[in-house]
DNA sequence: ATGAAAGCGCTAACAA
DNA sequence: TTGTTAGCGCTTTCAT
């Protein structure tokens, strides 16, 4: 009747099967050929007892943790659960575990985690946050820590990343809109900075040169990234008198706060004014009229995440050589869009 | 130049600053009084190495991880994002960290999730899941690590909960629609079994009750706590020829697809017909018309639901009394209720 | 086939 | 004020 404080021990079940824990972490690990009777009375000991290796011992003996960091931008945006789910899935499969950080849009929270993460001595890391400084960006390389990075491009650091086809997505975009005859668009812009932003304007812009549309043809308008972003663009869009036919939108959370600004200013669409958003949340096809939109692969780059690390690990990192993939998005044609009008709004 | 493999130890930096390994810890604790030297040559010390104390060994030695175990049942669920960000703030501010499980609406998974945080030897454990079998709740209570149940009442098991006050808050719901005038209204219930379906439309019928409505004045039907539900159980509404003045949901999805079928019935809401649902997701402020709900106050549940384990863990598990608190719903009026029609359907 | 013993990196008595 | 030492619970040589 020892008052045995906390769960019991190898040393516990050891006692009981009347073995070393030497056998006992044998038995368990299902290495070497335990005679019959020995494993026999192991096992009915851990029955017995209830026992449960301690995760913590194991990691500081064998030196990892079997535990991948996830750091986002922020767990509320729509985007990243899906991805959290993915990577998780795939890191269950492996015997890993995800430990996650969300940044919700603070670098200092960011560079928190990055810390913790480290004292938790994971085993490999992934990063799927914009809101990391270049210095941090380099500490991470420099560590002995494999790392991924998804959806976010460091400048001048060699590092493996993962991340949507943005160029492409929204060259796809434009064709989309291009093709039903619009000539006449606007593009909300994500927030300043943010790593898609750039490459996806410059998608839509290639496009749009590459049909001959004038350059006056495309007026681009700075949102944020987020519903009121997208409803202020509208606005203004609007107020200037400006004659646009389409607006693509960074997201859809954007695309989804025009659609609202539309409404009031009862424009319809896609009648009047089509809008297209991109990265395929939940949402997109919850609103009325369901939005087009070009789907980003959020599970396809967590499992590819997963597996990276899981490949750098297995190598012994540096074995690999740092790389960018893109995975290609694909077009969701939904309600939002349709050929465009010849007429004024309202004809 | 020894080849150091790792990260630097506790010994590296004691080595290097010529005191013993102790006094490192001393220092880096901020316990006794160093003389300013030791305590400076420490610090440089830990500086030139960048060194980081090993979460891992000092959880072993402190039988303790600073870590929280929260499952949830599906963090691509827009509730649990909240909650998720919420706890993990609060957590965060005392120095703990929170490992996520999400449960994907799998049964096996959730248990995968409470053994693998046994494993790890978490100091608490936040379970925001219904998924969970009576037998793991039973596992639950009699382990020694306290537990905080989140939006689930377990039966007959005696421990921890927070919950929203589902029974009230719908309540407040049916009240603010008979206050408008409605007198005939259908009501969506959530997944059959789920917890919260129960006290949610218990609380509506009895204010319609103490409202005088007679029975046939609020019709039942069964949604699945998703948006296809809540279009599906629109439809049969509509094809049934039921004529109602509001439609109250379980939840804010369930509402959203319920929207979107009256639209496609080019049913005007709310000036034919009102709807409200329930959580207030960040997607019920987006659709069009906004959506009334009610709202969870999730925040608030994670911050206290972390409270309440650090509270246990002070006064050893065990010498707080397992308790139910309900936190109430706050009705948020929006654009999707309105008074009731007086006429019939399109008049 | 099994046991004894060392050690992963840290903290906390207990000594000095 | 600081050092010595003994573990925390596991895995893994190296013996036997």
């Amino acid at each position: 009747m020892s008052d045995r404080v906390g769960p019991p021990t190898i040393r516990d079940v050891a006692r009981r099967a009347g073995v070393s824990t030497a056998t006992v972490s044998r038995v368990l690990a299902g290495i070497g050929n335990p005679k019959v009777e020995t494993a026999g009375a192991v096992l009915a000991a851990v029955e017995a007892l209830g026992y449960r290796p301690s995760a913590v011992a194991r990691s500081l003996r064998m030196r990892r943790t079997n535990t991948f960091g996830l750091i986002v931008t922020d767990i509320q945006n729509p985007f990243f659960p899906e991805l959290v789910q993915a990577a998780d899935d795939a890191a269950r499969t492996v015997g890993y575990s995800i430990l996650l950080g969300s940044a919700a849009f603070d670098e200092h929270r960011a560079v928190h985690y990055l810390d913790l993460m480290a004292d938790r001595r994971v085993d490999g890391m992934i990063v799927a946050s914009s809101q990391v400084a270049e210095e941090s960006w380099r500490w991470l390389v420099e560590s002995p820590v494999p790392v991924v990075v998804v959806n976010a491009e460091p400048a001048s650091v060699p590092i493996t990343v993962i991340t949507s086809d943005n160029r492409g997505g929204m060259r796809t975009v434009a064709e989309h809109l291009i093709g039903l005859g619009h000539r006449r668009m606007a593009y909300i812009r994500g927030l300043e900075g943010i790593t898609a932003d750039q490459p996806r304007v410059e998608g839509f812009r290639a496009a749009c040169r590459d049909a001959g549309i004038p350059a006056d043809g495309l007026i681009e308008l700075r949102g944020d990234a987020q519903f009121a972003g997208g409803e202020r663009a509208v606005s203004e869009l609007l107020a200037a008198g400006t004659d646009v036919t389409a607006i693509a939108c960074h997201n859809d959370i954007t695309a989804i706060g025009a659609l609202r600004a539309l409404r009031s200013a009862r424009i319809r669409v896609p009648a009047d004014i089509s809008v297209v958003g991109c990265d395929d949340i939940a949402a997109a096809s919850w609103v009325v009229p369901a939005l087009t939109t070009i789907a980003q692969q959020k599970a396809e780059m967590g499992r590819m995440a997963v597996e990276r690390l899981l490949a750098m690990l297995d190598v012994g990192d540096g074995g690999i050589a740092p790389e960018t993939i893109r995975i290609p998005m694909v077009l969701q044609v939904r309600e939002s869009t349709g050929p465009a009008r010849v007429g004024g709004v309202g004809s």
